[in-house]
Order: structure tokens, then C-alpha cells, then sequence
DNA sequence: TAATTGTGATGCGTTTTTTGCATCACATGG
DNA sequence: CCATGTGATGCAAAAAACGCATCACAATTA
């Protein structure tokens, strides 16, 4: 959209917080995108930037400007899709931002099948802290974010959720492994590896922890949910998860000689967390991605069927 | 503005239904802007407008985006005005659509007091019928509309009414000029001069003459609050009028050799009309028009009191 | 304190885009 | 069947945007 060109290049410089750094991501020279801003300066008839010597950063009125600017992206987007809905085929893009627990095989499974049905649609998937998720619904530079506790912000409006009950994952000689059902005093002392603190997972953990006065022996922190799950079959050691970050069959249909388990862990001891699936609170969503959330809706209801609300 | 050129022009074009003519309004040569069409056509990738004989006409995909595109101006105009403020003075432009009735005193009255205290910003007031009032409000051309009597869209958000009690004019020696208050069975036969159906105030007082029987003499009709008025001086007729019609001291404090003279009609053979003051619905005002419409609450206050409602 | 680095602004020639004229192709109404 | 009006298009001129080189200024570094 040629007319979109100096706003979306004001939005760059907002957030780049430089015209010179803007400049290169837009591959255009310093000199020009400065004039563009100059003239929308002039336009308006005041600055929208402060001129600092590190650089600029928006004064009130840019703050204003470039909100304007994304929600008018945002709604141009919206009408762009539905309009291309009108011609039968649906196009469009989808932004999501998402912790990791929904990006292993729920997002991969549920993007597939719409993808299936709807070849011209695009997708951004970002993953990324709770936080940082509803901060990109803020900014408009996601449409839908799936954030598993806990939501902070009142500008997050929940379109769906679905209830988590926590799981104790490992390997299938470990000695927890023979109850069916795991309370946390089993798992006194046991040495453990965890997500880090900012993962919604290890805030509900700790919650029934400190209820029950238990501690683990926590032996690696970790971000990364490739590595918390492989490194079971390597060392003795405890780590937890939600259904939605596991394999599908894991749970209902376990493969006999499967090298890892999973056993729930005791509603009393850890409450089950919220996966809340939402929007920017207000906003009308692109046909496309208002249709995606459908999907994912419907797709949460076939895999924990009450344990959903709309 | 210089990047709204383009919607601008499609916006023109939509309303002319010809590209030509748009493009003569808008000072260019039609090749121009239908270059600019095309292009944007282009870019969307589907057009916009079905070709016709006798000129263009918005297809769906149209009418989404002209749509978008007069939200999209609105919006802008309000972060401008949002923006101008502050600075400190205020700038801004309102436009108001309004029947006749409170162009002659209120308004100019209203407007003037409010450019006294904030004169940098502008005014456009569009005389014209309650339903083209309302259809200016959905096209976004108005951003107030002043409507007496009714209100026929769910699109209109009342954002403020006040009951206006009908009020029968005639020349101060009018045998009718005695009584203080006038009943419709005293206005049998009487020679009327009425304004035409379509205002608020003519179907107000049909539905009085019906309930109560009563046919008038009516020897003109007109559009012209102005005709109306000054006719009673030349003819032993009656009109009638609602109070922000009037000059404000014509029944407060009427001076005592008027030549013309109201007498209120009885609540009971015609109810209070009401004027309602409003907005799109869902529609965030600019600045200027929002505080101006706190001006007119607070007229309306001044003049009616208990008769006003927000 | 002086040199260096990084920032946004600006003059000027070049490139790209937009505009206007002339004209075409087509549909409608007399 | 012609006259009139419509939107589309080739081409040259005008206007706008761009990129290079450079300036002025501030903060950081030596």
C-alpha cells in the first residue's frame, strides 16, 4: 500500500528510536526517511520527535500520531482481508505471539489444518514471554496471543480458555513413575529441572510449593522446552508440563515402551492453570485471523472437550 | 495531508459516481486520478469501482473501503485536534448538521460565544433535514447533528435532548393574541402557515390536530423559518414555532409593543417535542467538536434547565 | 582536553513518480 | 447512425523523491 509508506515509515522510526537505524531496516538512506519525517512534521505543524543526540524518541503529540498509525494499519488490514474474502478464496495473515508451550504441537497442528482448508492464508507465529505477548497485542503487531497464565493486562480481552492440569514428566524408570498419580511430597528433594521464572508453568508450580512446603532440588533452569523434555532420557530427574506442550497420544494413548512418561500431579496439591486465548480488547479482528481463532476454539474443544470456556 | 491524497480522491470519486467529475472538483485532469485509481485498484487486487456508461459506481469491495476510508479521515482529524490541543489553543474544525430551527439563534449564539473563547478553531454548519442530518453523521461529513423531532436511525447517539414545548406566533393584534395559552379547538379554521412535512415540528402538530379533530386553514407552506416569521406581520395568520426558534427574550421577557407575539399551545393537545443533540454512535469525537457539544449541553442548560436531559 | 564516533539536517544533481495532453475504445441516447 | 459522454492509455513534461557528500552538534573515548 503506497499510501502507507511515510506512516509505516514513522512507525519504524518510533521504534527503532532512530532514523538512521530505521533507515537501514527500510533500505532506504538516512537522508530520505529524515525528509519524509520532516515533511509529516510539517504537515501536522509540530514535531513529532524529539532530536536527541543518541538518536530520537517521540514526544506527546508522536505518541498520539503513531498510535493512530497502528491502529489504522491494523484496521487497513482488516478491511484488506475482507476484502479478499468477498472473492471466495480467503487470503490474509495471521500474527500470533504465544509462549512455547502452545508453539511444539499445538500451534504446528492447528496452523497446518487451517492451512489445509485455506492455502492463501499467511502466518507470523512469535514466541515469546507472556508479558512480551500482550505487549505485541498493544502495539498491534500481533493479532491473537495464547498465553498461559497469567494475564496482566486490562487491554487483553480472553476469547477463549482452556484449563491445564500440571504433569510431572520423566523418564520411564524413573522410580515416580509407578503411581498413577503424583503428589508433591514425592517429589521432596527430588532433583528437578524447571522452566525459568517467568514461565507461567513455574509460577503455578511454585504456588502448590509453597502451600505444601515442599522444595526440589532444582538442578537446571531453562527456557528451553526441547531441552527440559530431552534432557529426562539423560540424568534422573523430575521436570513438569502442561498437555497442550506435549505430543497428543502421550496422555490418553502412551506408546508401551515410551522412554518418557507423564503422570498428573494431584489437583489438590497444584491447582490447574489457565491457557487464555485472546485479543486486544476492542479491536476487530481480519477475517482471516478472527476465522483462525475459530479454529483454535474448536480445536481446544475436540482436545479438552469441558475443560474449555468461551 | 499529503499522504491521504489518494483516499481522498477515491473518496471523491466515490461520492461524484464519475471520475471525471471528481476530478474537475478536485482541480486535476481526469487521467491523474484515474492513474491513482487504477494504482490503488492494483494494489488492493481487485477493483473498486464497476465501470459504467455513464460513469463508475462502488462494487463491495468499494463500499468496505470507502467506508474505511472515511473512518480512517475522521480518526485522523481527531488525533489532529488532539494533538493541536496541546499546545495549548485550541484548533480544530466542527461540522454540524442541524435543521433550521436552531440556525437562526441558538447556533449563532452558541458558535459565537465559544469562537470567543477559542478562535482558532473553524465551523461548517450544514442547514438540512433530519434525515440528511443523520446521513451526515454516517458518511462522516458531520460530526454533530442537531435534530428536532425524530430520530429514525440506531446509528444516532443522543448525547443530549431537551423538550421544547410548541409555541403558536402571530401579530400582536391577532384575536387569538389575548388568551395566554392557546388550546387547538381555538385554532379551527384559523388561516396557519405551516413549515412542510418533513420537519419534526409539522409532524409534531399533525399528530395534535388528528387526536383532537382539528383542521387548520392552511394557506402557505414553506421550508423558510425566515418566510415563515416574517409573513405574520403581513397577514392575519398563525404559525407556529418551538422556543430555540425564537429570539431568546420573545417569551421570557417579550418587549412590550412587539409586533409579533407566542403564546405556548397546551401540553395537552400537543406534547413537548424534543431536540435531540448527537453524535455517530460508537464514534470518538475530535477535541473541538466534543468540547463544543459541552457548550451547547451547557446552553441548553442555561436557557431550558430542568428540561434538558444528557 | 582533544579526538572520535554517532546523531539528525541540508545543498545539489540524478532518478523515479506523477501529471497533462492527445487520443482511443466503448456505451448510451437522440 | 451520429453525437456525446465515459474510462483507459502512450508519451513527453513537470514534480517529487532519492542518494551522495557534507555540515553542525552532542556524547563518548583516549
Amino acid at each position: 500500500m503506497r499510501f502507507m509508506t511515510s506512516l509505516r515509515f514513522i512507525d519504524a522510526v518510533a521504534r527503532e528510536k532512530s532514523i538512521r537505524k530505521a533507515a537501514e531496516k527500510l533500505a532506504i538512506t538516512s537522508t530520505a526517511l529524515n525528509r519524509r519525517i520532516l515533511q509529516i512534521e510539517d504537515e501536522i505543524g509540530q514535531p513529532l520527535f524529539e532530536r536527541l543526540a543518541s538518536g530520537v524518541r517521540l514526544n506527546t503529540a508522536g505518541e498520539l500520531f503513531v498510535q493512530h498509525i497502528r491502529t489504522q494499519t491494523a484496521e487497513l488490514a482488516r478491511v484488506q482481508s475482507q476484502i479478499a474474502d468477498l472473492s471466495g478464496i480467503r487470503r490474509g495473515h495471521v500474527r500470533i505471539a504465544s509462549g512455547a508451550d502452545t508453539m511444539r504441537y499445538f500451534l504446528p497442528e492447528t496452523v497446518a489444518r487451517y492451512r489445509g482448508e485455506h492455502p492463501a492464508v499467511t502466518f507470523d507465529l512469535v514466541r515469546q514471554s507472556g508479558d512480551s505477548a500482550e505487549q505485541a497485542l498493544r502495539t498491534l503487531e500481533a493479532d491473537l496471543a495464547l498465553i498461559f497464565e497469567p494475564i496482566k493486562s486490562a487491554d487483553f480481552q480472553t476469547m477463549a480458555t482452556a484449563r491445564q492440569q500440571l504433569y510431572c514428566m520423566m523418564s520411564a524408570n524413573h522410580p515416580l513413575a509407578k503411581k498413577p498419580m503424583i503428589r508433591l511430597r514425592d517429589c521432596v528433594g527430588q532433583p528437578a529441572i524447571l522452566p525459568r521464572a517467568d514461565a507461567g508453568l513455574r509460577q503455578l508450580l511454585n504456588v502448590g510449593l509453597i502451600r505444601r512446603s515442599v522444595e526440589l532440588g532444582t538442578v537446571i533452569e531453562s527456557n528451553s522446552q526441547e531441552f527440559l523434555q530431552n534432557y529426562l532420557t539423560h540424568e534422573m530427574v523430575i521436570s513438569f508440563q502442561i498437555p497442550i506442550a506435549m505430543p497428543s497420544d502421550l496422555i490418553t494413548a502412551p506408546a508401551p515402551n515410551s522412554a518418557i512418561v507423564a503422570r498428573p500431579v494431584d489437583l489438590a496439591d497444584v491447582p490447574a492453570g489457565i491457557l487464555h486465548i485472546g485479543q486486544l480488547k476492542g479491536r476487530v479482528l481480519p477475517v482471516a485471523a478472527a476465522k483462525f481463532l475459530d479454529s483454535i476454539i474448536t480445536e481446544l474443544g475436540a482436545r479438552y472437550g469441558d475443560d474449555i470456556d468461551q
